[in-house]
DNA sequence: CTCTTTCCGGAACGATTATTCCAGTATTAT
DNA sequence: ATAATACTGGAATAATCGTTCCGGAAAGAG
């Protein structure tokens, strides 16, 4: 009947993602996607609909991605050792080389202008999700007696959330990948 | 001879700050830039050049206003009580609803692709600027007892630094105004 | 009044944007 | 072969962008 598919969705949904990633949404162009994604014009447009949708099935793939080094803290045997964990995969993930710097949903908030866009829902509920999970391993660190029970943890786990905000803008300064790591040690012996 | 000029220059000026701080470089247009300036466009090319000479401009402004607060830290008696009223000024800045969510230069940095931009130099050393007097303080307050000696600074440094970059996040998600306040004092607690 | 400068508003330009459309080619299954 | 679908590349469109330019009105100083 008909002709295959020749290129993997997945994969040049990817590839747009890193564009999306390193230029935001009003700084990536058509041209810069089709170049990256290496299809047609016409293919694109035809699988993605248009550039509005397809930043949104990117910012989803970057979420799911980023949204695997939360295991760490939902999974973790010790609060602190979850935390620790859960940092080194942030501040590696948010500094690395081969990938842009920081973070794409951080890098999205911040240029969006209306707050009841959809995609800044989206992006409430994936931090507000995350501070939960630093909440609730606080909670169960409190419980075991590895953090003292007179520590106040909503403001401990807004605190965590916060710094991972300010990892996301640290990382696009470029400076101070050694300095957030050694300062996430300090910050877990506060705890 | 001459007619005089009709529009102060200055608040011409803070108005094209507020709709970049709002807007961001490339979200702001010129025609939302002379409707908020009020003036016409032929008197705003006279008088900034173009578009990235009035951004500069407004971004220095910005910065100008923005380091009153950092005088909390250089002139405070108490170091604690420094960092208490630098963040209680940085969270109302933030977040206040009369000004747009939050910082300027966060926003540009964020939005900046290339590292060796101009502008992001100078947010460079705006942020390192920052970090240094949150150091100095800090070390003033060990020196004076009030910070227990074993504490490292430069980390403390580095995490209120994060801390302050986070909030400004925060605020652009609209989310947290008395979290923020009550997570400063606990972290304040724990130097 | 008469310079001189300031300011206005709109027209025009060139570049870039996202998007649509189309004609043509390639590939597969019946 | 035929039909159906996938993909290409470029042309065309319509909108928006920053910027330049020009004619003329407004206003203060001689």
């Amino acid at each position: 009947m008909a002709r295959t598919k020749e290129f993997d969705r997945a994969q040049v949904l990817h590839k747009a993602m890193l564009v999306f990633w390193e230029k935001g949404y009003d700084g990536t162009s058509m041209a810069d996607l089709l170049e990256a994604m290496d299809i047609s014009r016409s293919s694109m447009y035809e699988t993605f609909t248009d550039k509005h949708a397809l930043y949104l099935e990117a910012a989803q793939l970057y979420r799911r991605n980023s949204q695997e080094k939360r295991r760490f803290l939902l999974e973790a045997k010790s609060a602190k050792e979850g935390i620790r964990q859960y940092f080194e995969r942030h501040i590696d993930g948010s500094f690395r080389e081969d990938t842009p710097m920081g973070c794409l949903v951080t890098n999205t908030i911040v240029n969006v202008d209306s707050p009841e866009d959809e995609i800044n829902r989206l992006m409430r509920t994936h931090f507000e999700e995350l501070r939960i999970a630093f909440y609730e391993l606080l909670k169960r660190g409190q419980e075991s007696g590895e953090i003292e029970a007179d520590r106040n943890i909503d403001d401990l786990a807004y605190m965590l959330l916060t710094i991972n905000h300010g990892i996301n803008v640290a990382a696009k300064l470029n400076n101070g990948r050694e300095r957030a790591e050694s300062m996430i040690k300090t910050v877990i012996g506060m705890l």
